[in-house]
DNA sequence: ATTCGTAATTATTGATGCAAAATTAAATTT
DNA sequence: AAATTTAATTTTGCATCAATAATTACGAAT
């Protein structure tokens, strides 16, 4: 046996979904190529039925283009998609941040305080130090609790994704990046809300990489 | 002849969804009810193809549930869920409002100003105060320009929707609402970025009508 | 030689059919 | 009589099939 073999657990064209979208953000699917239904559906050996149904899912995420009786494309992001993406990421997360300030519980916070902590004892190592950033953002998300905005930042990423320069973080600024996410923990635990979402907004607008 | 028939316009996918929003919006679909495949399809005289593709789009929007191997179902929306979404469309246009304010042109904000006044003159005109009101919130969103604020936006109304309760103009609210409008206008033509938003915000915080 | 029109090929879109799974109802046993 | 198990019905989910529309290539005419 080679693979896990999750046949039952979700639907095929959720499957089928997920692994276009890691296609995609492989660039094995070309940004701008027309996605080839017999040809897919044939490599995975099953019918074009859950791939269309997959590939309408992906339309309503804005990963790929729908063209009327033309067939799917990947979809192309321009510079402009991208910083209107990021732009909305940066408010959203700004948002969230000042909520968990207002509303998270001491117990909450302290998590969030350890995560950082392990971000702090990371520096050296950036592979790490992206993972537990990322657990981070994730974990700030998950406090703010809000499954609508969760739906909405990850749509984002995923668009944000589509680009080869996805990585929200410009390489050799750790120490920089290290000293903001202080700053957002500090207004956090003073219950600053107004304080946190500033610094998380000056977080993202620092973060984001040079133009293409 | 009778209505516009645009058969070809749009896939059948497409207009089976544009159908089934109409019918969740009017209560017809109920929440939390099951969508009978089989009874829909062979209502429209359609098959279940383009109806289950369609169930799908619904499903990425949020409207309905797939539950796997059960069918879809109309998403629930609790009274904390449509606070959450609420939240999010203050966030999105509060920072609409503000990007207008520090970018519009100036030909943009005479548009904006010209509604605005339509406004004023509406206000024992409760329809249309109502018509013109949400026309002011679609040109600021044009004007703020862009388009993954637009479809989320787009995105979180349809949930709003699903409530009985979705208007979101307080009765009686009609003059307090004129003036949060008309200091929205101020800041926006004082060019003060900051003091849209707040405005704004206040505007929406207002504007949520009494829990169910 | 270039352009316009027509025909053929190719791929999407919509319909139908079949199999697996879940729910409901009925029957048997304790 | 109640509970558990089994059978039957209903419905999802996937595959195959047919038809429509679009693109491309080829041919003829100007």
């Amino acid at each position: 046996m080679a693979a896990t073999a999750p046949l039952s657990s979700r639907a095929l064209y959720e499957e089928v979904a997920e692994l276009l979208r890691e296609r995609i953000f492989k660039q094995e699917l070309k940004t701008g190529s027309w996605i080839d239904e017999l040809r897919i559906a044939e490599e995975l050996g099953i019918s074009r039925t859950p791939l269309r149904e997959a590939l309408k899912v992906l339309a309503a995420e804005g990963l790929v283009t729908m063209k009327l009786r033309r067939g799917a494309y990947v979809t192309e992001v321009s510079e402009r998609d991208l910083a209107e993406v990021y732009h909305l990421l940066a408010l959203l997360e700004s948002d969230a941040a000042s909520v968990v300030a207002e509303h998270a519980s001491a117990t909450q916070i302290a998590q969030l305080r350890a995560l950082h902590q392990s971000l702090s004892a990371a520096v050296s190592d950036r592979e790490a130090f992206f993972r537990i950033n990322e657990a981070f953002h994730r974990q700030l998300l998950a406090i703010a609790n809000n499954r609508w905005r969760d739906q909405m930042v990850a749509d984002l990423r995923k668009v944000m994704k589509l680009n080869r320069h996805h990585s929200l973080l410009k390489t050799g600024r750790i120490e920089e990046s290290l000293a903001e996410h202080a700053a957002i923990m500090q207004a956090i635990e003073q219950r600053d809300p107004v304080s946190a979402a500033v610094r998380m907004r000056e977080h993202f607008q620092n973060g984001l990489e040079a133009a293409a």
